[in-house]
DNA sequence: TGTACATCAGTGAACGCGCGTTCACTGATGTAC
DNA sequence: TGTACATCAGTGAACGCGCGTTCACTGATGTAC
């Protein structure tokens, strides 16, 4: 028996046996997620350094995966699904409505500054496609249409175009965010208290009682 | 003499005379904004396609700039400056603080939209420096905190932090703006009445007599 | 219980590519005499 | 006015690198007889 450690120090994976070959597929997955925390660089996750990762030579990856863009898809679907757990937990249902708004602002940008480069991945890159590409992403989004909608025919906020609110509220989440992922060194006020004000202002721009004129002029 | 195409047919630069290499800098500089423009990726800003952009060999480059890096902080100063002189050419000095927000974040939004490779150069690419990198940029954004200084010291706006306050405005558009960036493709609503929402919404939680609280918690 | 064989999880070497950068050089341009 | 020469704007070839991907292969694992 030879022990599993290439000249070069590097640890060798042990083979999977028969039948269990998808295990190097949940095992790339896992570093592909480490190695995006690790370098905080996008572009350092190479089928190389993901084969280097997991103990194994780079042709192993493409039994698992189309080529690139299929793995990072996969990664991406993962982080979106993550996401959307992290924006129910933060908000039980049956609390008040400026809280919910308050308590998903603040886990939404959580997420973003505790995962900069999976932020990256899902909002920071061009991505061609339309809610087609993002299956749970749209449900995220629809989600937040309807509380949106919810809290209109409650009376909570101001009568309008549910939809336009909704994305209006998340570009201001992710306007915050993505900025702080950008520019760290920025001379950023106490990160809580920004997403607290932000969404106050909001929360106040759309309350019923905030205006004469009910809602957007749109 | 012989013609000035090469013989895979792209065309070759006259030679500048002496005392004027400085234009060789500046038609280099032209040509990363126009590559940008055109292809829409930063990343096919390679020097090489520079050199070629311009009808010369790639170590001629370097008779102008250090290194790449140098070269895209260049493009970065000039795009800063052009984006300040848009929002301030965009609020005439003597306008209703409102309407201000609104011209501003719209003509925020469409600098970005117009040119957003380098509105990616800009924001949406990790800058490790603070202030001090950015120097048009940091100006740009004292103008802001000065501005909402000066509406809350006439009572336009609550009380409050102004720079807390500027920051979140700046964030907002900037979440708009971004996210058209990245996913041209999303179901977005009017971008015009996105904005102008947004910002009515954020003016009407600004306001002064939007709230009995008078300005932010924190 | 023993052996031939199909299957499956990987390997090893190589492909062509574009990249930033360096180095020794060339040849036109202007200047001094 | 003519010529030698310094200067300056570039060139041409090459460096080493890391990348995604392909291809023919190997060798351990389980199964059929």
């Amino acid at each position: 028996m030879i022990d599993p450690v290439a000249p070069d120090g590097s640890s060798r994976r042990q083979r999977a046996r028969r039948g269990e070959g998808d295990r190097l597929r949940e095992e790339i997955l896992a570093a592909a997620e480490d190695l995006l925390l690790e370098t905080g660089d996008a572009e350092k996750v190479s089928i190389r350094a993901l084969a280097d990762a997991v103990g194994v030579t780079p042709p192993s990856i493409y039994l698992h995966f189309a080529d690139k863009a299929a793995l990072l898809r996969t990664v991406c679907e993962n982080r979106f699904a993550e996401l959307e757990a992290a924006l129910v937990e933060a908000a039980p249902p049956g609390e008040a409505p400026l809280d919910v708004l308050r308590r998903k602002g603040r886990a939404y940008v959580r997420f973003g500054t505790e995962h900069p480069e999976h932020y990256r991945l899902l909002f920071m890159l061009r991505h061609e496609g339309g809610f087609e590409d993002f299956p749970v992403g749209a449900g995220a989004f629809l989600q937040l249409v309807q509380d949106v909608q919810h809290y209109m025919d409650a009376g909570v906020y101001a009568p309008g175009d549910a939809a336009l609110v909704a994305t209006s509220l998340w570009t201001t989440m992710h306007g915050i965010t993505s900025l702080l992922i950008s520019l760290p060194n920025f001379p950023w006020p106490d990160v809580d208290a920004l997403v607290d004000h932000t969404m106050d202002v909001q929360a106040r721009g759309l309350a019923v009682d905030s205006s004469g004129q009910g809602g957007d002029r749109s």
